[in-house]
RNA sequence: GGCGGCAUGGCCAAGUGGUAAGGCAAAGGUCUGCAACACCUAUACCCCCGGUCCGAGUCCGGGUGCCGCCUCCA
């Protein structure tokens, strides 16, 4: 397995720091409000590194943090009449509805900062106690002067990033790069005791922390949106490495951008759009596989029009899906022939394709074309190839890589009663050559959303 | 200003220096009672100009255009 590391700016050979077992932490939502298609990106993303990851038979300890202590929070709650916590568990369980919508798996742990307090107040102990960090009346800041490695994830030299620091308002810093630890409490703010009084968590050592209480000191992989590099992951590292004197993260990974024309979908430019709202009108695979469908470190355009192509792009899969379905359930059991064995173990050219993809720094877009093609190899020669064994086997290759990809998840349901009678009604007329109430039966079915298509074993339906 | 990314057919999008994957759409055909599904067929001077090389979409240099980070942001 190759991955980008955006410390090196190179591909690198994984190897995990313990022998079969991957510790990741991906930077999770900020849960003031329901997440956006730009959110989702990392979010699918490393569920499909992690599904990979476990379907190669790693032991994935996998930690994504919910931020419910933050300046929007608050804000947000204020504004609503209603406390931080009351706000951030209700979208900590719109998050969870949407992101099971969209087949993301649960996390190992969703660790919340409300509930780990006493393990940031350790960390910002430690820094403090090791000069990394000092404490002015009440709010702690990270001293980024004793940290000289400072800006080696972001590629930004310290001067570069001292003469383009903003004007501080707050003169209490010894410097503008200093970034805040533990915030001071004030009026309407929800606070916690600490060694420096009453206050909050800043918002960068949160991660620092759990990530140290879940995965260790030294974790493989951490991932975010390209937008976290800088300052945030930037900030992380100085407080973990300052803290523990070790490397925090081998491998750094992060997603590219969601465009809408071409420029940054994003909260603060108001063109993002809402996964629920996404969901209204696309099927949530349709979802996945947009994203998929580009490499995660490259920009990615959205537009309706891409979606519908997608959704396409899906429904071509599905019907791969359905016909060996259909055809198992039609087939005979029958030895498999040696041509048949000779076809199923070929297809496993596809698999090993996909795989040398996924290993390639994640290349989903690769490994989604050869799903494709090994649908078409199974479209070729499924009409030859016709004992249950091998329609079986064909199957069963085909989903391994669905399945790790999170694709073709949902199956046909069983039809009411009343539309089976239509369709057996409809296979009477069609032997009488009765053509007219065959075709009203089928325009029938259609408009409930049925599609029927004629096949050598029968009739195959689907939804539309 | 500093750091970084991108430019491939009508659209989306892969591409490890050896004469361009895959998907969508449109066209013709096969199959079908008609459809649908599926299959078959045709379809790209890889932004421009130099250079290296037997050979470059792929490396180097120079342009042009677009985008991102440097401030909350996936």
């Amino acid at each position: 397995m190759r991955l980008y590391n955006t410390m090196t700016n190179q591909k690198e050979d994984f190897k995990p720091i313990e022998e079969n077992t991957v510790k990741m932490y991906v930077c999770g939502p900020t849960v003031y409000n329901l997440f956006h298609l730009g959110n989702a990106r990392p979010f699918i993303i490393f569920d499909v590194l992690r599904r990979y990851f476990i379907y190669k038979g790693y032991d994935v300890k996998y930690i994504q943090n919910f931020t419910d202590v933050d300046d929007k929070i608050i804000n947000a709650a204020n504004e609503a009449g209603i406390t931080s916590k009351e706000l951030s568990e209700k979208y900590i369980a719109e998050y969870l509805t949407d992101a099971h919508a969209l087949g993301i798996h649960d996390a190992d742990a969703n660790p919340k900062v409300s509930e780990h307090i006493k393990d940031i107040v350790g960390l910002i102990e430690d820094l403090v106690a090791k000069g990394f960090a000092y404490n002015v009346d009440g709010n702690v800041y990270f001293r980024v002067s004793a940290f000289p490695e400072y800006g080696k994830l972001s590629k930004q030299p310290l001067d570069d990033l001292m003469s383009g620091a903003r004007i501080e308002v707050n003169d209490e810093k010894e410097n503008p790069l200093d970034f805040s630890l533990w915030k001071k409490y004030k009026e309407g703010e929800p606070y916690w005791d600490s060694p420096w009084g009453k206050g909050r968590p800043g918002w960068h050592i949160e991660c620092s922390a759990m990530s140290r209480a879940y995965l260790g000191e030294t974790i493989d992989i951490h991932g975010g949106g390209q937008d976290l590099v800088f300052p945030h992951h930037e900030n992380e590292i100085a407080q973990s490495e300052a803290a523990n004197g070790k490397p925090f993260v081998k491998y750094w990974l992060h997603n590219g951008y969601i465009n809408v024309d071409d420029v940054k979908m994003s909260k603060s430019l108001g063109n993002f759009f809402m996964i629920r709202d996404i969901l209204k009108e696309f099927d949530p695979e349709v979802v996945r596989l947009f994203i998929l469908s580009v490499h995660y470190r490259n920009p990615l355009n959205f537009s309706d029009e891409s979606l519908k192509q997608i959704e396409s792009g899906l429904e071509r899969l599905y019907n791969v899906k359905n016909d060996l379905l259909f055809k198992i359930e039609h087939a005979q059991n029958i030895e498999m022939s040696t041509d048949e064995k000779q076809w199923t173990e070929a297809l496993q050219k596809h698999i090993d394709d996909f795989e040398k993809s996924m290993e390639d720094d994640i290349n989903t877009a690769k490994a989604v074309s050869s799903l494709f093609e090994m649908g078409k190899d199974i479209n070729i020669h499924t009409d030859e190839h016709t004992s249950r064994e091998a329609l079986q086997a064909a199957y069963d290759c085909f989903m391994q890589p669905a399945k790790v990809l999170g694709l073709l998840a949902k199956s046909n349901e069983l039809l009411d009663e009343d539309i089976q009678n239509l369709i057996d009604e409809r296979q009477q007329a069609r032997a009488d050559k009765d053509f007219k109430r065959a075709d009203e039966i089928r325009d029938l079915l259609k408009a409930e959303g049925i599609i029927l298509e004629d096949t050598r074993e029968g009739v195959k339906w689907k939804r539309s």
